[in-house]
Formats: C-alpha cells, sequence, structure tokens
RNA sequence: UCCUCGGUAGCUCAAUGGUAGAGCAACCGGCUGUUAACCGGUUGGUUGUAGGUUCGAGUCCUACCCGAGGAGCCA
C-alpha cells in the first residue's frame, strides 16, 4: 500500500478497486458510488500481503481508554484493569484468564532450516512401536531435509502420523477419555518447558480449548519441538493420557511430529494481549485467536440455526439477486455496477453498458422476496446486502448479511409472533452449539452476556404501539437531546430508554406514522399510520425491522404517485398486487448486528471476516 | 457527513518546550511437570505525513492521513 496513493480517493474505497482492475485490463464488472467517478490517480495497488509477509501498516497504539474499561486487552491493559479490580475488591480478572487459557499469539522466532523437519522417532514413551516400521523411520534424504518445511509428501514417506486419521481435539475432549494411540494436527499456541520437557498448547481451531501436548526431553522429537514457536502448524502422535498437571484433564504424551510450517519472529500474535484495533489490522491472521476463533465458530452456528429454524417451518430459502437494475429499493445509497470506462470524461452511456442500463449492488431482497412467498407460501433471503453510505459507526458496514423472511397469509401480529419466536431460537440455538465460546467471551467482554441472551429467550417481548411509546417516552421524566413528539422517528437515545431502562427487555413498537416509513407497508385504517414493527434490543438498537405489506393495488399504487416514486419501475412488482393478492408480511434482519449480540462484541467490524468501511475494504 | 479524543519500539503505554523510557514480545544464557511459566542479560525509534514557531519541538501552531467513540443514515 502506497501511502500516498491514499491521499485523493474518494470517500469509499470503490474507486480503487475500480482503478486497479481499469489497469489490469479486467473488463469484469465493477463497483462505484454514484455521483463519485473514481479517476485512475486514485489507484493503490493492493497490498503485497499474504499469509507468509504480513503487512503491518500504520502501526502505533490505537485504543482508546473505553476500549479498556470495558474489554479489556493488551498486557497493559490488564495491569490496568487488574489494579483498578484490586482497588474495587476483585480478583476475577487474572483468575478468568488463567481458566480461560487465553493464548491469543504467543510467538516462537525460530529460523526454520531443514532439522526442523527432520522426521525422527522417539523412543522415550514407548507406545507406537510395533505399527514402526524399520524402513518409515529412516531419515529423510538430505535434499528432502531441506524441503522439509513444506513437504508433506516427504512426511506420508516416513510417518505413520500422515497414515492415521486425525482426530479434532474437540472431540477427544468431550470424550474425555484415555486413548492410547492418537493423532491430532493443529496450530501452537504458545511452547514452554526446559531441557526436561517441553509443553505445547495446540489448538486446531474446533473449539476454544488447546490440548496440551508433553514432549518428554528423552523423546527423539524433544529437538523438533524444541524449535516450535507460536503459530507454527503440527502433527502429533501419541498417547492420550489423565494430565499431571493442573488446567487441564487430558494431555498428549508426544511420541511423534511432523512440522509442517514454521512461524519466525514476523509473526504479529504474540504471547500477549492485543487491541481489538490491532487484531483488525491483520484480519487475515486475527482467526487464529481465541478471541475471533469464538466470535467465527458462533458466526457459524448462528447462520446454521437461521437455516434451521425456517427449515423446521416449511419456508423455503430464495437466492435473491444480487446484481440489480431497479433504483426503486429505497433502502439506501447504493454501489453502482459498471463495465463502462471511468476516465473518458463524457456522461456515461448506460446504453452500452453491461446490462444496457445502470445497475447496483442490492440493498435488499425484500421485493424479490416477496414476489417468492405469493407463490412458495413462506421464504426467506440470506445473503449479502450493500450499502454506499458513508456511515462510520460501531453498527454499519457497506457490506454486511441480512435475512429477510416473507411469508404470505401472515398479518402484522403473525409477523411479530414469528419475529419472537425467530430470535429466540436462533439464540437458543447458539448457546447450545458453543457454551465454551460463550462463556469465555462472557469472561473477556462482557461480563452479562450469559445473563443477558437468557433473559431474552426467557422473556415475553413487550410490544407498544408507536403511540404508546411516544407516551412512555414524554411521562418518562428523561432529558432527551431529541425531544419527542408524535410523528418523528425514534432516535437511539429513545430506544434504549425503552429497552434498558422502561422494559429492560426487548420491545416489539409497531403501527408507526406512515410519513416516515416505506411506501410499501400496509396503511392502517386510521389514515395516518402503517402496520410496520420494529423489534428493538438493549444496546443494539434496531434489530429487526418489518411490516405487513399493503397487498392492494390502489392503495400502492397511490402511495407510489404520492412519494413521486418511479411508478413504471415498478410494474412487475405491482403485477403481484393485480393478479392474486394477498395478504403478506416479512422483515428484515441483519446478520452481524444479531451477532454482535450474541458475542457482545461492541464493533460490528469484529463479527465479520473482513470488513469493508467507508475507506477500507482490505484483504 | 458532523462533533470529540487519539497516533511515540513488534504490541500496550510513559515522557514541564531541554539527552525519547517501561512492561510484554524478540534474541542470548540459566532453571523448572509447565500452563499469560520463572530468573539474568542484550537488541530494538526519521515520535503518522508535510510545513511553521523557537536557540531548541514527541510536546506549541496549520493542513492532511489514519484509528476510536458519539451523532445522523440505517440493518
Amino acid at each position: 500500500m502506497q501511502p500516498e496513493g491514499r491521499s485523493d480517493r474518494p470517500v469509499l474505497g470503490a474507486g480503487r478497486h475500480l482503478a486497479s482492475q481499469h489497469r489490469l485490463g479486467d473488463s469484469r464488472p465493477y463497483v462505484r458510488v454514484p455521483g463519485g467517478p473514481a479517476t485512475p490517480g486514485d489507484a493503490a495497488p493492493a497490498p503485497a500481503t499474504h499469509a507468509g509477509e504480513p503487512s503491518r501498516p500504520g502501526m502505533g497504539g490505537k485504543a482508546g481508554l473505553a476500549l479498556y474499561r470495558d474489554r479489556p486487552q493488551g498486557a497493559g491493559g490488564h495491569r490496568r484493569r487488574s489494579r483498578r479490580r484490586d482497588r474495587l475488591g476483585d480478583p476475577s480478572p487474572m483468575r478468568s484468564l488463567r481458566r480461560g487459557g487465553w493464548t491469543h499469539c504467543l510467538h516462537l522466532g525460530r529460523e526454520e532450516d531443514g532439522s526442523l523437519g527432520c522426521q525422527r522417532q522417539q523412543g522415550g514413551a514407548g507406545q507406537g512401536d510395533g505399527e514402526r516400521r524399520r524402513g518409515r523411520l529412516a531419515a529423510p534424504a538430505a535434499g528432502a531435509r531441506r524441503a522439509i518445511a513444506g513437504s508433506p509428501s516427504q512426511d506420508s514417506r516416513n510417518l505413520a502420523v500422515t497414515t492415521m486419521k486425525r482426530q479434532k481435539i474437540k472431540a477427544l475432549l468431550e470424550a474425555g477419555r484415555p486413548q492410547d494411540d492418537v493423532l491430532v494436527k493443529g496450530w501452537v499456541r504458545t511452547r514452554r518447558g526446559s531441557k526436561k520437557v517441553a509443553f505445547i498448547e495446540l489448538n486446531d481451531g474446533s473449539t476454544l480449548d488447546n490440548l496440551q501436548l508433553v514432549v518428554d526431553g528423552e523423546a527423539a522429537c524433544f529437538a523438533q519441538v524444541e524449535k516450535l514457536s507460536t503459530g507454527a502448524a503440527m502433527a502429533a502422535r501419541g498417547r492420550l493420557v489423565p494430565s499431571q498437571g493442573r488446567g487441564q484433564t487430558l494431555e498428549l504424551q508426544v511420541a511423534e511430529v511432523v512440522v509442517y510450517g514454521g512461524a519466525d519472529e514476523k509473526y504479529p500474535l504474540q504471547k500477549k494481549g492485543h487491541s481489538l484495533e490491532f487484531l483488525r489490522e491483520i484480519a487475515h491472521l486475527r482467526p487464529r485467536t481465541n478471541t475471533f476463533g469464538a466470535v467465527f465458530r458462533l458466526r457459524h452456528a448462528l447462520a446454521y440455526g437461521i437455516h434451521k429454524f425456517f427449515h423446521e417451518r416449511g419456508f423455503y430459502y430464495v437466492h435473491t439477486p444480487i446484481i440489480t437494475t431497479s433504483d426503486c429499493e429505497g433502502a439506501g445509497q447504493m454501489f453502482q455496477v459498471t463495465t463502462l470506462p471511468l476516465a473518458s470524461g463524457a456522461p456515461p452511456d448506460f446504453a452500452a453498458d453491461f446490462f444496457g442500463k445502470p445497475a447496483y449492488l442490492t440493498v435488499s431482497g425484500q421485493l424479490e422476496g416477496e414476489l417468492f412467498a405469493l407463490a412458495l407460501g413462506e421464504i426467506y433471503t440470506f445473503g449479502p446486502t450493500f450499502r454506499a453510505e458513508n456511515s462510520n459507526t460501531p453498527r454499519h458496514l457497506a457490506e454486511f448479511w441480512m435475512i429477510e423472511p416473507e411469508m404470505a397469509f401472515y398479518d402484522l401480529d403473525d409477523n411479530m409472533d414469528l419475529a419472537e419466536d425467530f430470535l429466540k431460537s436462533i439464540i437458543l440455538h447458539c448457546m447450545s452449539e458453543c457454551p465454551r465460546d460463550l462463556a469465555f467471551l462472557n469472561d473477556r467482554y462482557q461480563k452479562d452476556l450469559l445473563d443477558t441472551l437468557k433473559n431474552v429467550t426467557e422473556s415475553r417481548f413487550a410490544r407498544i404501539t408507536y403511540s404508546e411509546a411516544i407516551e412512555i417516552l414524554g411521562k418518562s421524566g428523561e432529558t432527551f437531546e431529541f425531544p419527542t413528539h408524535w410523528g418523528a422517528d425514534l432516535q437511539t437515545e429513545h430506544e434504549r430508554y425503552l429497552t434498558e431502562k422502561h422494559f429492560r427487555r426487548p420491545v416489539i413498537v409497531y403501527n408507526y406514522p406512515k410519513a416516515i416509513k416505506a411506501f410499501y407497508m400496509r396503511q392502517n385504517d386510521d389514515g395516518r399510520t402503517v402496520a410496520a414493527m420494529d423489534v428493538l434490543f438493549p444496546r443494539i438498537g434496531e434489530m429487526i425491522g418489518g411490516s405487513q405489506r399493503e397487498e392492494r393495488l390502489e392503495v400502492l399504487s397511490s402511495r407510489i404517485r404520492e412519494l413521486g416514486l418511479p411508478e413504471a419501475s415498478y410494474q412487475w412488482y405491482l403485477d403481484t398486487r393485480r393478479f392474486g393478492t394477498a395478504p403478506h408480511s416479512g422483515f428484515g434482519l441483519g446478520f452481524e448486528r444479531t451477532l454482535q449480540f450474541i458475542t457482545g462484541m461492541g464493533n460490528i467490524r469484529d463479527v465479520i471476516p473482513f470488513p469493508r468501511t467507508p475507506g477500507s475494504a482490505e484483504f
């Protein structure tokens, strides 16, 4: 990344993407922000970064004290917090650290040479001899030794390690019983020890917990182990036995070792805490930390729980388009997709563009979802969504994932019932699938996380009309920055008062003024409200927004005209109201925001693998 | 986009306008069924960038870049 290349770029990162593609003669569609044309001068080459050579731009402390107040990371933070806790008489942080075994990183920094990969047999522990044949024990030829580090084929010629079935650490620890001959593969979190014995914490990603490997100083593979450092990938074979030490129930007495790839002193993850801001800069390596391992296992559990919920209720998963030519989605500023040349200076001729008209990345699959709901009955979408808004907050991404169920013959009450069942179900799914990860996040980031999740799943969500909400807020005695009055949208501070102070649980607000809601929402008989509903969560704010849809052709058409929307663009949508229209409802759920709530992570950029935000689309 | 705070060693942070330091990491050595292992030693800096004020700038001023928090937009 060339620093000077960053100075003149457009507000959003799309321009760089464009220009670099252009330079490569790539004719694939690219994306830009309407009204923000990029020029080739905006180009900056993609960072020459890969797993082996992490770039570390812009080093320097980024942490604010506020971060540490809630989520300690980093040695300094731990010390400060510990001191503070000592004053408060709470010694728990250090205890939880030890219990959690939270080795984010850990370093080991040795030059890797041929000897590191030299396959030797251990003779100390005595197990596995019967399986070892003399030929397989032979030392590799000198040439093979030099290439050993990246040469699994070498291993396959010499070790039983690669012929056995590998077992996952999660399965071994959950089984909880000793086994004679076990093969595990993973990454070294930390190594410690002496000349007499070495200990390795091995993590294979299957679970938060590490497996402790024990290598006796007399073992033949001890020399290999001595050179292992944090971050190295390895296989270990041996006997799983009850641990002699405290801190774990089982450990692996290692007989054989294969080192797949070392990690030298440049490996950025150290044996100390790192700030979330720093880890964001090395997003290609952060999944190797406890925190991000937990977050992304939970991300999977949440996605699976969502599919499971809908599948079990007979909903069909519909893949709505990512590229759209309807500029009528109305949910926000869109990224434009085009193959037109950028730097011509002439007004764009969209008739000559790839799709023959302006095209964009979708901001919502709802309208298309409605088409399928009015055919298959109950459907949902689950896919990426793009908003080209210059939002710089811990709750916004330019690329995020959204779930949008749409149901024929559901009224607003049905819709609210489904939303509540849905949220409780997917949270419960995560709690049952990832108890270890949630316990870790609870200890480390948000002490009341598990209580909060439990509270949500066990409480009945409050349901109030918008008018009632305004009344409650007016009587609250609170002084809000934005005074409330009927007709104004609820501000963040209002939502938080309702969920965190007044009700202390999730709140569904429904029947909003029609002026502040979208055109497709069903008008109520009072003439001034629509059948909209928002599910508000403590801390997060709006988790779900939905409505019963306007199914009456005349009402919908006149609303479109009233708002000055391009009626011609909606003909395919209006056809559903012309032919066999039916009452139907749906809602949208931000996947990352849900995950934020479940993990307790304060910043949405830490619950998506590679966050895209204004000015930032690395990796 | 607006407001506020910040950017000093690999990381986390110190440093009245006057010789840039510490802890951790790394490296060398020692010791230990260890577990954020421990003990001793060593190395490590264009103080975000560019200007300016000053005898002298990490510190003061201006612009820009980057990060965080709050707001708006929203999911």
